[in-house]
DNA sequence: CACTTGACCTGTCCGC
DNA sequence: TGCGGACAGGTCAAGT
């Protein structure tokens, strides 16, 4: 479930509460969750410094003073929480933070040497930690692939008609989950941004007037935007770098209420599968 | 080659 | 209360 805007906040966190930390130590209980071997971590995380925090689509990447990386890939449950020596009581006004860590979906765990902690959190066991020589980050297999940056200024309007043009068959939700065609919208922002532009989620590329296209290229960066300067969406699994939820899904459109009333026309909202997920939408206002 | 589908996991919620 | 089944979405390998 984190998609650029939760991914963003969470870099934003990490910046502000990890950056120049010296590791002194890892910790991890799969090898699917953190693939390196031990050598590895030993020669290049223990001693090094965070000297970046950057994203990349809803990848992460933590940039080590070893010139390694860890590439950090959250998927759909995946939570980075950073820890310090404080911990909160029971009513305390941050009572909202997840409890004690690690616990048992804890995956990897990276200790300062100013004894607080990173936890690398997954109850679904989906996402990924992984070491790479910092070179060879942009040659990787899933990084190496990734489309446009939605929030980026390469994403123009001619760039979007032109990746439009590519795909004339697919259905517009199952493009916009492409990440090798733009890199970070997931279910919740592709069913946003298909609302706000009029656009039924399962209407052929083909078939989408050109003032269609437009309003859809305005809705992407407008809901990211609105998403992030919201912190991100909340659902019971997102959680900020210093262990708060989003607000976003609140006042979200048509995501996760299917049955509630459009909040344009007050026409029930339908749940329909598109490319095999849960999708929303308002027959009335986004007709075929 | 472009695209679609099922698998990967585990916790939660709903109906019986 | 317990239990089975649907559901949650990001990506990749396998299939069309």
């Amino acid at each position: 479930m984190p998609e650029l805007p939760e991914v963003e906040t969470v870099r934003q966190g990490l910046e502000r509460l990890v950056l120049g930390k010296k590791i002194a130590a890892t910790h991890h209980d799969t090898a699917k969750a953190f693939p390196n071997a031990a050598q590895e971590v030993q020669e290049f995380v223990i001693g090094a410094c965070i000297t970046a925090v950057e994203r990349r689509g809803k990848a992460l990447l933590l940039h080590l003073s070893s010139d390694y990386t860890f590439l950090i890939h959250l998927r759909m449950t995946g939570q980075l929480v950073y820890r310090g020596e404080v911990s909160y009581g029971a009513g305390h006004p941050n009572d909202s933070l997840i409890g004690k860590l690690p616990d048992k979906s804890t995956r990897v765990e990276w200790r300062f040497d100013d004894q607080t902690h990173l936890f690398f959190n997954d109850q679904r066991k989906f996402g990924y930690a992984k070491l790479l020589a910092t070179p060879l980050v942009t040659q990787d297999r899933f990084l190496a692939t990734l489309g446009v940056e939605p929030l980026s200024s390469a994403f123009t309007f001619a760039a979007f008609e032109q990746l439009l043009a590519a795909s004339p068959q697919r259905n517009i939700k199952a493009f916009l989950l492409d990440q090798k065609k733009i890199a970070g919208i997931g279910n919740i922002y592709a069913d946003e941004s298909l609302f706000l532009a009029g656009i039924h989620p399962q209407l052929r590329i083909e078939k989408i007037s050109p003032q269609q296209r437009k309003r859809l290229f305005d809705a992407i960066p407008f809901i990211l935007n609105l998403s992030l300067t919201q912190g991100g969406s909340s659902s019971h699994t997102y959680i900020h770098a210093d262990g708060k939820k989003g607000t976003y899904l609140s006042f979200a459109h048509v995501y996760s209420r299917a049955g509630e009333d459009c909040k344009n026309c007050g026409t029930p909202i339908k749940r329909i599968v598109v490319a095999s997920r849960g999708t929303h939408y308002c027959e009335r206002c986004q007709p075929r």
